[in-house]
DNA sequence: GTAACTATGCGACAAGTGTCGCATGTGCGT
DNA sequence: ACGCACATGCGACACTTGTCGCATAGTTAC
C-alpha cells in the first residue's frame, strides 16, 4: 500500500532537506528549515514526530540520538504534486512537458528522466 | 488590501464553477460541483457560507433567493496558485513559460495573455 | 389552510496542522 | 555530587476544512 495523502507544504520543506542530506537529527533538520518555516524548535520536532507516525520518514539511532530518514521517494512525491496541480488547478489532462521542470533546482538529469517516466504513467497504487 | 490566503482546493472547484457562470444559487452550484466533490448539499452550502465570510465571493438576491458571485479574479487567483507551486514545490525562480498552460481548458487567449503579464510581475499587495 | 418542499441560518464534531511549553532523563565538565 | 545543556516524550490549544443535521420561515399545490 502506498501513501494516499500528499505531504503538506511544510512537510515537503522538511522532506526536501532530508532528500538533500540524510539522515539528520531533529536539531540539524531544524537548522536547515528554520529560515523557510520560521518555527520554534518545538514545532519542528512535533512535525517530525507526526511525519514519523504517518510514515513519511523513518527513525534510527546513531550514538544515542535519533536521526531521521526520508521514507518516501523524492521523484514520486514530486510527481504526485505535479499531477495533482496540473489536474486540479490547471485542468490539463494530456502530457505534461518535462521542459517545465528543467529549471528546477531540485532535480538532476537522472531524476528528471525518472520524473518524466513517472508522469507518463497512469495512476498506480 | 488583497486576500492573503489562497483558496483551498475545494473552494477552487466552486470558484471555477462561478467563473464559468455567475451568479448561481447554492443549489445550482451544488449541482455543478457535485460530481467533483461528492458532497451533500449541506456541505456545499456551508462552504459557500465560509467563502462568503472570507470574501471569496459575494451574495445578492434575485427573486428572493440568494445567488453567489465570485469575488476574486480568475487570472489573479490562478496566478497565485502557479507562483506558489513553482516556488514552493518546484523551486523554479525565473520565468514561468506560459506555454505550460496553453493546454489548459480553463483559459482563453485573452486570459492567457493576462496570466502571462501577471506572472511577470513581482508580488504586489 | 394544510401538508410538502425549499431556502436559510446555525450549531456541531472530527481530523489535520501550526505552534508551543513543560517535565523528565542523561552525559559532561568542574 | 551538582548543575547545565540537550534530547525526548507528551500534552495542549487554536484554526481550518470537511461534513452534516436540525429548526424555522416562506412558497406552492391541493
Amino acid at each position: 500500500m502506498k501513501n494516499r495523502t500528499k505531504p503538506s507544504a511544510s512537510e515537503l520543506v522538511i522532506l526536501k532537506a532530508l532528500w538533500k542530506l540524510a539522515p539528520q537529527s531533529a536539531r540539524e533538520i531544524h537548522n536547515a528549515v528554520e529560515e523557510k518555516l520560521e518555527w520554534s524548535y518545538s514545532s519542528t520536532r512535533k512535525t517530525l514526530e507526526r511525519m514519523n507516525e504517518k510514515h513519511l520518514l523513518s527513525v534510527s539511532e546513531v550514538h544515542g540520538i535519533r536521526v531521521f530518514h526520508p521514507a518516501v521517494n523524492k521523484v514520486k512525491t514530486l510527481a504526485r504534486y505535479i499531477k495533482d496541480f496540473t489536474q486540479s488547478v490547471l485542468e490539463v489532462d494530456g502530457q505534461i512537458p518535462v521542459s517545465m521542470f528543467a529549471d528546477s533546482k531540485l532535480l538532476n538529469e537522472d531524476e528528471l528522466a525518472q520524473l518524466e517516466k513517472t508522469l507518463q504513467q497512469k495512476d498506480e497504487s
